[in-house]
DNA sequence: CCCTGATTCGC
DNA sequence: GCGAATCAGG
């Protein structure tokens, strides 16, 4: 596919929009994002750097998050509230992680897993971290179990990494599968 | 690792 | 002009 005038004009407003080169090429089929790159490029449109990064940086809602979130109700000797609340703010990964090590036994090795369950399950709902993507960020691999009321403002993604092939990370795989059988009894 | 844009360079 | 490969960064 060439660049007709047409899908110029679509790339020219998609860029500037602030869609990034992957999604714009998407749209558009038939290109590479590095097409699009180039394209944009040649085009002299403006390295909306800026505003690009910022867009994929996620916005910074962690304080909800962290207060409303079980974790320091539920498990107080597992993480330090305050160094949650430290981490979650500086950077949304690493939190991911420190969080994640205490989520992710949920789903980890088989023989422990029962081990871990009955713990889990005691102390109710604490589900393993999301990502809280937005409809616009989803990939292949990024868990797509929505989390909140579709009508609300913080309607969001779980955005976990989805084991190659479901749509669901592991964990809400698993809720999925169970689900599914409940409904079928 | 996955993703972003930026650059290079053969076609 | 085009875009894959590669680079640089988050």
């Amino acid at each position: 596919m060439g660049w007709t005038d047409d899908r110029v004009e679509l790339l020219r407003q998609l860029w500037s929009e602030g869609h990034s080169a992957s999604q714009i090429a998407e749209r558009l089929g038939g290109v590479s994002r590095n097409a699009v790159i180039g394209k944009v490029h040649r085009l002299k449109l403006e390295s909306r750097v800026k505003s690009a990064d910022a867009a994929a940086a996620q916005p910074i809602i962690v304080q909800e998050t962290v207060s409303a979130t079980p974790v320091t109700a539920v498990a107080p000797r597992v993480i330090a509230p305050k160094v949650v609340a430290a981490q979650a703010i500086s950077q949304s990964r690493p939190v991911a992680r420190t969080l994640g090590a205490t989520a992710l036994k949920v789903e980890l090795h088989p023989d422990e897993e029962e081990h871990v369950a009955t713990a889990t399950q005691t102390s109710a709902e604490v589900v393993p971290m999301t990502r809280k993507l937005s409809l616009v960020q989803l990939t292949e691999r990024t868990c797509k179990w929505p989390i909140g009321d579709p009508l609300s403002p913080d309607f969001h993604f779980c955005g976990d990494h989805s084991g190659d092939g479901s749509p669901y990370c592991s964990y809400h795989a698993k809720l999925a599968f169970q689900a599914v059988e409940r409904r079928r009894r």
